[in-house]
DNA sequence: GTCTATACACCGATAGAC
DNA sequence: GTCTATCGGTGTATAGAC
């Protein structure tokens, strides 16, 4: 039972645990750490323990914030998630918004953390939940801002914006996983084409 | 298994200790137990205990066969890369090439098991080389498939095969890593795109 | 070749003091 | 809110018998 002091929006746990708020600077610095963990050392080494060192905290107080690892990997996905999708509606206002777009997916997208995400996501119900949220909204964004570019050129008539999403958001993501595994032959080939149709339905 | 045959090529780990042959009938029964644990339950599920619980042997026999879970994952993988890149070469061979391919690609991978290798070879060496001569290979049969293609088909002139098999296989991974997530929408359209291009270069 | 047994590290999660 | 302390479990890897 809570206490009578306690803000209506108190969290705990299923076991009636009183629980840090989520959205405080120790609630972030953990999502920070545990971040940080996933992008350099991959998600078999996602341990209460070593987020609480990197941020220098003892490892209880990690299970103050987050019940269990696979609830804190799911906030973490959503933080990032929100951020992403803020990041693409931003592009997708610009003056310029298929090559801004074209421009995030291919420069600031972190292919290890996703195929860290990825891997999860087969095995954490609630993170396939988000990942399916994640995908279907970012590509909402996309869809709309192709859609808006294609009807300004009349000779665009015909194309599909939603196939023209997956592909480039595919092809993006490939390609930024080959970089970062370290090849990158015919790369430049596919960046061509693509800069090529990008001029042509959206002239600078 | 050759037994005399063995000997003078009986492979030893670095403290000199006697290891099984690779090849042996174990020795594959073993990989076949952890690619099995790495699709069902994913790789951080992926532990000696696991494999030889799984095959019915106990978990100190996995280490006579590999020295480490390390190497075990690497060679894994390496089975794994021959036996897709023989399919993808008899698709190659086949009457219809691109559409072997691509019927390769899109309907027999499988993409969960794919993340689990990925998010490996952010943390192992040995197995990111593996994976970039795999992408290295299969990229290079799939590229000579559409070059004899193109040449037979006069419109297609000017037409990039290596950025062709880059889109193509994007999209094959994006479309079953999504279809295996639970969501399919806008594949559709993406498929109809790729199977009118189909038709337009290899003629059934 | 396959086993029993074990050393040792690390993990998730909890109890409860301050 | 943060801590000390701890439980029970699982992991990699090795020693050495048969």
């Amino acid at each position: 039972m809570s206490p009578m002091g306690e803000a209506m929006s108190a969290k705990h746990d299923k076991s009636d645990r009183r629980m840090g708020p989520p959205g405080s600077d120790n609630w972030h610095a953990m999502l920070d750490g545990a971040e940080a963990v996933l992008r350099e050392e991959g998600h078999a080494a996602l341990t209460s323990r070593r987020i609480a060192e990197r941020i220098g905290v003892k490892q209880r107080l990690v299970y103050y914030y987050f019940s269990t690892m696979d609830d804190l990997v799911i906030d973490l996905f959503h933080r990032l998630s929100v951020r992403e999708l803020e990041r693409l509606r931003e592009a997708a206002d610009s003056s310029l918004p298929l090559r801004e777009i074209w421009e995030v997916c291919i420069n600031t997208t972190d292919a290890r953390l996703i195929s860290q995400f990825m891997a999860l996501a087969n095995r954490i119900e609630g993170l396939r939940k988000e990942v399916i949220h994640f995908i279907e909204e970012s590509r909402a964004i996309q869809v709309d801002a192709i859609a808006k570019a294609l009807q300004r050129v009349p000779q665009a008539a015909g194309l599909d914006p939603g196939a023209i999403a997956i592909i480039a958001t595919s092809v993006a993501l490939t390609l930024t996983r080959e970089r970062q595994l370290g090849t990158e032959s015919g790369h430049q080939a596919v960046i061509g084409l693509f800069e090529k149709f990008l001029a042509s339905i959206e002239p600078a």
